[in-house]
DNA sequence: ATAACATTTGCTATTTTAGCCAAATATTAT
DNA sequence: ATAATATTTGGCTAAAATAGCAAATGTTAT
């Protein structure tokens, strides 16, 4: 059977990114930064969960090209670099009706 | 701050989709199947392990709702009830320069 | 220099996921 | 009915992900 394989280095990343929005709180952080950037303390009392935990939430993010961080004064500032994530959000709220890119 | 927050069922829904895409056997099973339902035994074949570690990500993929399966014989076929999820991959796969939906 | 504040990192306990084997189930062939 | 084939499910173990606390780091204010 020769069915389409793509390229393991292409799969790694996509699996890293994917991964990175598995989690319910990843993913409303990639939703709250559509407006724009946010300053890790606003997750932080957001959520009401540890300092720690929001940190390694955004680095997750962040290793994974999704958000870019920038210290500015005391503060640390997050942004999304990769709009589409919204897109496929998006997509996905659709259920059971996605006809996006209607690959078919 | 009142930052836009998504409701708890919808991204309930979301992350169980982006969870059974982030891995990389079953991120491949999406991608095979872009051409048309598959075999559970082809599957089986490609990646040569377990029958029923090939049963359980399919399974993963069907509670998703990505993908659907369907009796014939003594086979079961699955096919992409979801293709938008080639969508995301193939946006994903510009790597840095996703300009998808231009969401800025 | 010291203190206060914001964030990250090291460590540990807990939970979730992955993958195999064996057993169960369902379908077709004999 | 019995055997053979295809797939799923239960039980188990190993590996990975999550979350909190405490300590470390870096920045601004005193």
């Amino acid at each position: 059977m020769n069915v389409k394989r793509t390229d393991e280095k292409i799969i790694r990343k996509q699996v890293e990114i994917f991964k990175a929005l598995a989690h319910p709180t990843r993913l409303q952080m990639v939703q709250m930064l559509s407006e724009g950037e946010l300053c890790v303390c606003v997750f932080q009392e957001a959520f009401g969960i540890d300092f720690s935990t929001v940190s390694r939430h955004l680095s997750v993010l962040r290793n994974a090209g999704i958000v870019s961080d920038e210290k500015r004064g005391k503060n640390v500032f997050y942004r999304l670099v990769r709009p589409c994530v919204l897109e496929m959000c998006a997509c996905l709220e659709n259920d059971g009706d996605c006809r996006c890119g209607n690959a078919e």
